[in-house]
RNA sequence: GGUGCGUUAGUUCAGUUGGUUAGAAUACAUGCCUGUCACGCAUGGGGUCACGGGUUCGAGUCCCGUACGCACCGCCA
């Protein structure tokens, strides 16, 4: 055998057991007439032994020794004179008997331990060396449970994973395509799938009323930390089902997750918020949760006082955060200064401290008597030590989005985003279609396939914003890891969704006309959900970025710095595509 | 498309109002060291201060532009 034990298992049962193993010198200690080393693989580390005295020849070729080779030894597992109770091997160590060094290694550009001295810039470029830290191996041991175990639910559910196309045909709506050329249909393109979404639905009309696809997804959008232009998504979608049915599915399958790999036991429905409240208390479409400070509006309260800035707002409303009144004025000043970055674009922020005989203080204490300040106390519910921010502005649904960072910013603040507690959510009744200033028109707000509620049917043509959607996202910890809907089974309200969202027939007919086609051979009823696979192992993992659970991201440009792509193309290569370059600027 | 921050040794960073030969830690190399495990000690090598332009007697430092990196806004059905 080349290796007959890895570097994580043995331990003090295993002395005197001649083994061999072989991985990376993880470090190299002199001790004169003596060498340690340290030898790594996937399974761990393990202290090699060399000494001058038992073997000379073998301790000074040990000596030579660097950062990274690759070696292959043959010894004995020996009980450690002192030992290290930082490795689970740490009772014992390998007198080696014999080495070969099978690759030697250049000095690393950063060190290969979880507290690395690299920058990210330069872990992404050598990400081959960064995968041997154990802090980022982890990561992806992580992510491979997690898949394991969603197969398994699923599987367990009749659920059966189908692998749809990644070349499709470019569609209008959402997001940008990533297209890729066709060298035998020139001037013609295909498109990456943003999701499987028409295929998905394509097999429902075909009779697999269970299926799922832990697959690639393409967007040619932006990067954020949260956001890469390929992402994995766990992509469902189940046949006579209705709204219930699939939340219940996928419910269970957060909870065996949760019980699976976090080893928490969630009893109960998850809560569930409509997206109205969800906007009218939180600001946002998805809240954090782990905390309350919901939202209180005063414009009742606190408008017609002679305080001109409230009485000339739309929007008056507040946060109280428990126990911070003992906020100093440097912390309240900052977070003004916080809300009044031009990327949040509030005006100013009025604050209250609720003083431990149950007065209120505030900063527009000269516009209000203590009598009206006591209503707005009541209003939150505020005690003694609390502190009240209140922000107004001439746009209720842009005062509410900048009252949504300043609820995060002060709960993050207050210690209240803690990792290892999650809050999961159901928003439900999403509206069906968002209004675009850009476009000028309504547009889908999930997808054009998203069917609206029944009793909001006859809105469809008298008031469209007003039309809810039987869409749903699950949040846990203000991050949105998953979202679905049931969708349109009948060609006719179909047709009807692609009229309103602006489709004359014949572009319905020609971008969608398979889909139509296909609803006329008998569509059962049918929706699903998606998960995003990536920043759900991001939150069990505790991670800032979704990078550090994919084992090749992208950078902030959508680059990848280690291959250098994307790259130019040879001209005959261009050619052969029938493809002129032509750069703007 | 936009905003902010950043770019100095292999790496992570410091660098005062614009003023002598640009520093620290770590890594690396060499030597010493027989129980280390972030070993220790000594010595040494290592810099186009991202790039281009400007201001100035003089620029790592100030100004403008470009590139690259990160975070965010727009965008992400």
């Amino acid at each position: 055998m080349y290796r007959t034990k890895t570097c994580g298992e043995l331990r003090i049962a295993d002395v005197n057991m001649e083994v061999t193993l072989a991985g990376w010198v993880q470090r190299v200690r002199k001790m004169g007439g003596m060498v340690f080393a340290d030898l790594r693989d996937r399974y761990g580390v393990t202290q090699l032994v060399f000494s001058e005295d038992s073997n000379a020849e073998l301790c000074e070729r040990a000596a030579k020794l660097g950062r990274e080779y690759v070696i292959r030894v043959t010894g004995n597992v020996s009980e450690r004179q002192s030992k290290n109770a930082n490795i689970p091997t740490g009772d014992i160590e390998i007198i080696v008997s014999e080495m070969a060094v099978l690759n030697e290694a250049e000095t690393p550009p950063f060190t290969i331990e979880n507290n690395t001295d690299g920058g990210d810039d330069l872990r992404m470029k050598y990400r081959y060396l960064d995968l041997r830290r154990e802090c980022v191996r982890s990561n992806l041991e992580l992510r491979h449970k997690m898949t394991m175990e969603v197969r398994r639910y699923l599987d367990n559910l009749g659920f059966i994973e189908v692998e749809t196309p990644m070349l499709i045909a470019s569609t209008p709506e959402g997001a940008r395509d990533f297209v890729v050329p066709s060298r035998m249909n020139p001037g013609q393109f295909y498109a990456l799938p943003q999701s499987p979404q028409l295929f998905k639905q394509l097999l429902m009309v075909s009779g697999f009323d269970r299926y799922f696809q832990i697959v690639k997804c393409f967007r040619d959008e932006d990067l954020r930390a949260d956001r890469q232009p390929e992402f994995t998504q766990i992509d469902c979608e189940m046949s006579f089902v209705d709204q219930e049915d699939v939340i219940g599915t996928f419910e269970g399958m957060a909870k065996h997750l949760f019980k699976e790999i976090r080893g928490v036991e969630l009893t109960g429905a998850f809560p569930r918020m409509t997206w109205h409240d969800a906007m009218k208390y939180y600001g946002c479409d998805k809240p954090d949760t782990r905390f309350e400070m919901k939202f209180v509006e005063l414009m009742d309260i606190m408008k017609g006082h002679g305080f001109p800035v409230f009485d000339a707002a739309e929007y008056v409303g507040g946060i109280c955060a428990k126990g911070a009144a003992s906020y100093t004025r440097k912390q309240l000043d900052a977070l003004t200064d916080f809300v009044r970055r031009p990327q949040i674009g509030a005006k100013g922020m009025v604050y209250a401290r609720v003083e431990a005989d149950g007065n209120v203080k505030s900063s527009v204490d000269k516009f209000y008597t203590q009598e009206v300040l006591q209503q707005m106390k009541a209003a939150f519910g505020a005690e003694p030590g609390d502190l009240i921010l209140i922000l107004c502005g001439e746009d209720t649904m842009k005062t509410r989005k900048q009252l949504c960072e300043l609820r995060l910013e002060v709960a993050q603040q207050l210690g209240l985003r803690d990792k290892n507690k999650f809050s999961c959510l159901w928003v439900v009744d999403f509206p069906l279609f968002e209004w675009s200033e850009e476009e000028g028109r309504f547009m889908a707000m999930h997808h054009p396939f998203t069917s609206p509620k029944p009793e909001d049917v006859p809105l469809l043509d008298t008031d469209m914003g007003a039309v809810r959607a039987n869409a749903y996202d699950m949040i846990i910890n203000g991050v949105e890891v998953g979202g679905g809907s049931i969708r349109i089974y009948d060609s006719a309200l179909q047709n009807k969704m692609f009229e309103l969202l602006g489709f004359t027939p014949e572009r319905a007919q020609q971008q969608f006309g398979w889909l139509l086609n296909a609803f006329k051979y008998g569509a059962p009823p049918h929706g699903g959900l998606a998960y995003g696979l990536d920043r759900w192992v991001s939150l069990f993992a505790g991670l800032d970025s979704i990078r550090d659970c994919i084992a090749f991201p992208k950078n902030n440009s959508g680059r990848d710095t280690m291959i250098d792509a994307p790259s130019v193309l040879e001209p005959a290569q261009l050619d052969e595509l029938s493809i002129a370059i032509d750069i703007k600027k």
